[in-house]
DNA sequence: CTTTTTATCGTCATATCGACGATAACCGGT
DNA sequence: ACCGGTTATCGTCGATATGACGATAAAAAG
């Protein structure tokens, strides 16, 4: 806030809200898009996000950016301030700072009407981020960073339960964090690991039915606001315990 | 960057970049502050920043900031964004959006007396964060908001190595970790664990002469990026393996 | 040459992890 | 009722990391 060292004045920004919202949907790591209806980037797909009122408060724009896209007015899930973008130039019209925000949520029944007229659709995070300019302005860049956050708070925090209904198995957890990683994880280790981390999973002695196989035992999210000891990313390399 | 969808206009806001530079002197982690020349809150001790100019990068921004707050051109250490605050009324003159970002430096030989006017100095976080309203504006969160960060990072990452000198020895990155954590070290553990630590540390081979007791070597960062496995920051509660 | 002081190495019990075997509880078909 | 298929859950074992702490090394001070 201004140090109003030599000089006093200042120049004036525009502000927006942009949201990298993410969930998994048939195994596959998604994000929110929508259809941009105006220049620049007219047709191409875009983070949605829009300005910031004159008297709203940044998160509060994320809530209601994040309501008028996902139609629901108490989504489900986790929101949080993910970082602010300002590079002049990154929008081709005027200088605008963007504070991205990022969220995650269970895959939604709804597909997605919102109140805007503009289309909107999930899409595979890798096919969006596989080209450089699949999405609008530096959207990439901000869908990367929100994926990357994601990737790394599930390790030490629950919440990858944020991506699950109110009650999901072990193996609905387990295939989140296979999905939001990429990797495959042992069933067993898994099993033991999550279920031994106090306050991460509380049971509710119910048990899911299945088509085949054992049933599942249903769990809700625990209280626990970190995971002691944190869940361990794989290492991308194996070829280390070959002795 | 706004999905433009039932209303186009915008409003605009003033943005600044403020700073949490972070500094151990003498075991004791340290803020800078700067006093306050003007209303509102003259006289008082804010966090050193301001106004984003019209065509300037928000990293930028900060990196001066930080160049004239501390006098030093090229700094060492490390900056990096923190996060954004844009409450309505956090600036009782005028709605301001404020990018805060994080510093983290070794003890500045100079006593940094900035380009500015106005007087700074390097106070202890304790006595900054031990009242809510030492700091002028939110400054006390965003502070509260930096030191948890850098708490979290060198657990992760060899950052506690931006706050010593190019060269240093065990016992003074072992400091750094007491003092930035607020806890007792084992030096014997502390030792194996960062010497084993692949590309945390590299030996430089020399020395350190001392006052007392057997010479240090001396070391310099490593090119790791993050540690594996992480620092372990002890848990407050001693009395768990009490069987 | 002994004491003091700090740095560095070693030892040991415990906890956690990865790999993987074993068992449990459901299915559908015979 | 029995059997194989499938998935969930429990156990075992070796390797590794960790906390507690003893032992040794290399300097200064007396």
């Amino acid at each position: 806030m201004a140090t109003e060292s030599t000089q006093d004045y200042y120049s004036l920004f525009a502000v927006t809200v942009d949201l990298s919202i993410l969930t998994v949907r048939q195994d596959v790591l998604c994000a929110l898009v929508v259809e941009r209806g105006i220049e620049p980037y007219r047709g191409q797909w875009a983070l949605p996000g829009g300005f910031v009122r004159p008297h709203e408060d940044l998160a509060a724009a994320a809530r209601r950016e994040l309501d008028e896209e996902t139609g629901l007015a108490n989504l489900p899930g986790h929101l949080e301030q993910l970082a602010t973008y300002g590079a002049p130039g990154r929008d081709p019209r005027t200088r605008v700072i963007t504070v991205a925000y990022l969220a995650m949520a269970p895959d939604l029944p709804v597909p997605v009407a919102g109140t805007d007229a503009t289309a909107s659709r999930w899409a595979p995070v890798d096919d969006l981020l596989a080209n450089d300019d699949s999405l609008a302005f530096d959207h990439g860049r901000i869908l990367a960073d929100g994926v990357e956050r994601a990737r790394a708070k599930i390790e030490y925090t629950p919440l990858a339960t944020a991506f699950c209904p109110p009650e999901f198995t072990v193996a609905d957890l387990r295939q989140i964090y296979e999905t939001v990683w990429g990797v495959r994880l042992d069933p067993r280790n898994f099993h033991r690991k999550v279920t031994g981390t106090p306050g991460f999973l509380l049971r509710t002695g119910r048990t899911t039915r299945r088509d085949s196989g054992r049933p599942a035992e249903l769990f809700r999210r625990g209280p626990a606001g970190i995971l002691h000891p944190a869940m361990l990313r794989p290492t991308p390399d194996s070829t280390r315990n070959n002795h």
